[in-house]
DNA sequence: TGATCGTAAACTGTAGACAGTATACGACAT
DNA sequence: ATGTCGTATACTGTCTACAGTTTACGATCA
């Protein structure tokens, strides 16, 4: 039993997080549909929870949903991408500079640890790329907690992060980012750890912007081919 | 013969909305408990569509669930207050960044008559307080789509203006926050005229700090009576 | 009198059936 | 052959009924 929370798990519960799951994973693929039946049918529950999960997944943004006609997981466009990193950049920046005010000692060393599990991934010290899932996830899931701002830390992790993660995952195996990524995260730790909110956020930004540069021209790259 | 809206209103559509007016207006008050029977026999729908419209108002952040207890009516604090205020600077300082970079003359010639507009409010003239439910929300939309960025605009007009607004009607009744709030408008308008980023976004921090510090007075004048 | 346990009531969670709507396909007319 | 209309089908929207859970209240016992 993986149910060792306070409140009990609904079934629409199990059923959202094991859609999610598929989609962050790549099971259900960007643009498929989401019949109400056939995910009843799939997860043996009726067609209330099967619903009831449909509406979960276009609050989080990960599917679309029009009356009387159905819901399809999103399919972002390079034009969408682009709008979700500019909205990226607005939330963590600001979780960044916050972080900067607030962050506790304790906060300091999880970030710096990280900053050590990255450098001894195989992967950097290959000079490849670094990203792996749940990788850098845990450091800005880390940062975004310490920005003691509940609102703005569930804006990340329950709408930002888990739509991007299917096509940052595509974007990760540029040769190189690996390091670069690193010594831009190092930055970021190193600006929050004097707590100068001014060189957290700018270390931020440009974490991000570089982040959005690599996976613009990845997407580029998979649509050619 | 269809309805006069494009797509045909469901009833949870309709429940929701009505919802979301009793509680923006102040019929329902923070912290009451919404209670699915209650609104379905309210509305007149069975408790499906009572069931849909609640979800939808936590998803907005109106309301808050706890599995097999129920839902209420958020009431935030000062602390939450804060962190709204927060992520709307995050929000709102990107969105008048961006539309610096890509608003168009049309645009700039909307905000310029919702300036107008204000001007000649009564109690704009007579040196009171200048916010009528709408007002200055049809400024801030107006910057919000100037963004082009969709999520953007959405992110500001489902799960920020919505929620802020019962608490911002109660400290708009400052004397002289009308005048003060009129002149910061027209540095940004000035700004985004001049198609200058870095001083819009700066005029539009200034702005959403000078009406959270606004609020968070007249919030606690508020709470000692 | 106080605390604890058990029962009942009220609520949410789930299931299944019915109703309404949009799309798709085929028949018909031009 | 092509366009249009009508019907059929499959889906979502809604309703009702039942099951499960939580809270609250009262009875019982120390």
């Amino acid at each position: 039993m993986r149910n060792n929370s306070v409140t009990r798990q609904t079934l629409a519960d199990q059923v959202f997080e094991r859609i999610v799951d598929a989609i962050v994973v790549g099971d259900i693929k960007a643009g498929s549909p989401l019949s109400e039946n056939e995910i009843a049918v799939r997860f043996n529950v009726s067609r209330g929870p099967a619903r009831e999960a449909i509406f979960r997944l276009e609050a989080k943004g990960l599917a679309t949903r029009v009356a009387h006609f159905g819901a399809r997981v999103v399919d972002l466009s390079l034009d969408d991408l682009r709008s979700l990193f500019e909205l990226r950049e607005a939330l963590e920046c600001m979780a960044c500079r916050l972080a900067a005010e607030r962050i506790s000692d304790a906060e300091v060393a999880v970030l710096e640890d990280c900053l050590r599990g990255h450098a001894e991934r195989p992967e950097v010290v290959a000079g490849q790329s670094y990203y792996q899932p749940g990788g850098d996830q845990d450091f800005h899931f880390a940062i975004a907690r310490a920005s003691h701002n509940q609102r703005l830390f569930r804006a990340l992790s329950d709408n930002i992060y888990d739509v991007m993660r299917p096509y940052r995952f595509r974007s990760s195996q540029t040769p190189g980012r690996a390091i670069e990524a690193l010594k831009e995260h190092r930055a970021v730790v190193e600006a929050l750890r004097s707590r100068d909110p001014a060189k957290a956020e700018a270390a931020m930004r440009a974490h991000i912007r570089s982040s959005w540069l690599n996976t613009q021209s990845a997407f580029q790259k998979a649509e050619r081919s």
